[in-house]
DNA sequence: CCAACCGGGGTCTGCCATAGTA
DNA sequence: TACTATGGCAGACCCCGGTTGG
């Protein structure tokens, strides 16, 4: 799963074009944008002098200078591209030039082309016709060129890696066939556009991997679970099976469900929790189990708590110990954290705000009801709104 | 009228390993 | 044997509001 657009977010300024980095990756494997954004502010491209033969040149061959020329017209990041897909720049038939014209066509902007290029280089090794009859079959699915340039800018990776456009469209025949509707198609492309680069036979392995799933557990309906588990969580089919096969076997043998239990939660609540690597499912909710049983709670509650809502498990395990802290501080009872636990789906910092707002107007979260710091913003502040209003009445008698 | 309950919305890439292929 | 195609992996929330039952 992923985070919301706007709040969250580093903002970096890269020549007219705002780039939006995620900062919980900004550590992790995920940090291109700033590298890419800092090679473009403060280092000039370099490459090797074209003409001249470097002293291995021997076992390297020599790159395409046409190309390299073009690139550095677009303004693509070449150390970036070659670092990535070196093998593309021995080659001597890229299109780069028919891929610009064709992105350009379709609306995309130069920045956007150029970005594309210096993290998947092997998109200028494409055909305009195999690009173009990509495209179309994308287009089947989504309503318009531009949502489709989003889904480059955002992953280019998705949409180039593979050239195979049979697969394409017999995926796209597949996943019908299946149940699924426009719609859910729509979702899956938007939100995860690999389903459609994944072979055909990947793809089927993993609808008959969660058919197999439904009928072991005593459930005549696969068609509709797969549906169901598919439009829960759309970004399943670009998982392995063996990830989403321990996620499944973990639930079971911790909660030791009956496969009823088992099946509504899969495809209710706890799908979402499936695309977990299994190893970060372990770690989180053992953490959850050690803060909970530290403060007092029963494995019998604990066990209740994570099955009521799952999501819990998603939580990193620092957050999840900071906002159970946070809430402890204020003299919140242990007890009224799992019995609501869907306060813990609000950030720290509507929490703390919210409990310090709470506190000026008087209540008392050790005794009332918590349930309020989760609540959308437009009820918690009329709600809030009355807190003040009574508050004052009680000062002025 | 209030709040508990519950479902939904947004959103997943970039990198590496390795079989397959020209 | 260089290069491509493809599978798989790590990573780790927050918010909104309709419905319903008291």
């Amino acid at each position: 799963m992923s985070f919301p657009k706007g709040l969250g977010h580093l903002t970096i300024m890269v020549p007219r074009k705002l780039l939006y980095v995620r900062s919980n990756y900004l550590f992790g494997s995920r940090c291109w944008m700033i590298r890419f954004s800092t090679e473009i502010l403060f280092k000039s491209v370099s490459f090797r002098p074209f003409s001249k033969k470097c002293d291995n040149a021997d076992s390297e061959p020599l790159e395409n200078e046409e190309l390299l020329n073009n690139l550095l017209t677009m303004g693509v990041d070449v150390d970036m591209a070659r670092k990535r897909q070196p093998g593309v720049f021995n080659r001597t038939d890229t299109n780069e030039q028919d891929l610009q014209t064709f992105l350009l066509s379709k609306g995309a902007s130069k920045e956007v082309i150029a970005s594309i290029i210096s993290r998947y280089p092997r998109a200028m090794t494409r055909t305009p016709e195999s690009l173009s009859n990509r495209w179309d079959l994308w287009r089947r699915i989504v309503t318009s060129d531009l949502e489709i340039v989003n889904i480059l800018e955002r992953s280019p990776e998705s949409f180039f890696r593979s050239s195979d456009n049979l697969n394409l469209e017999n995926n796209i025949k597949f996943l019908y066939s299946v149940g699924l509707t426009h719609k859910d198609l729509c979702r899956l492309l938007t939100n995860a556009p690999r389903t459609f680069s994944n072979s055909l036979n990947l793809n089927k392995q993993m609808v008959e991997f969660l058919q197999e799933i439904c009928l072991s557990l005593g459930h005549n309906g696969p068609t509709d679970f797969v549906r169901k588990i598919i439009f829960k969580n759309p970004f399943i089919l670009i998982q392995s099976t063996k990830r989403i096969k321990a996620n499944i076997e973990f639930l079971q043998s911790t909660f030791c469900l009956t496969n009823e239990e088992l099946l509504s939660l899969i495809c209710g609540p706890g799908a979402k929790i499936l695309d977990l690597s299994s190893d970060c499912m372990r770690r989180s909710y053992r953490n959850i189990k050690d803060k909970l049983s530290s403060l007092g709670c029963t494995a019998k509650e604990i066990r209740k708590f994570v099955l009521s809502y799952p999501d819990m498990i998603f939580l990193g395990e620092k957050k999840f110990n900071d906002k159970i802290d946070c809430l402890i501080e204020e003299e919140v009872n242990i007890s009224q954290i799992i019995k609501h636990p869907r306060i813990l789906d609000s950030s720290i910092s509507t929490l703390k705000s919210r409990i310090k707002e709470l506190v000026n107007v008087g209540y008392d979260l050790s005794t009332s009801n918590i349930s309020l710091l989760s609540w959308s913003q437009k009820r918690y502040n009329a709600k809030l709104k009355k807190l003040y209003i009574e508050q004052n009445i009680v000062l002025e008698n």
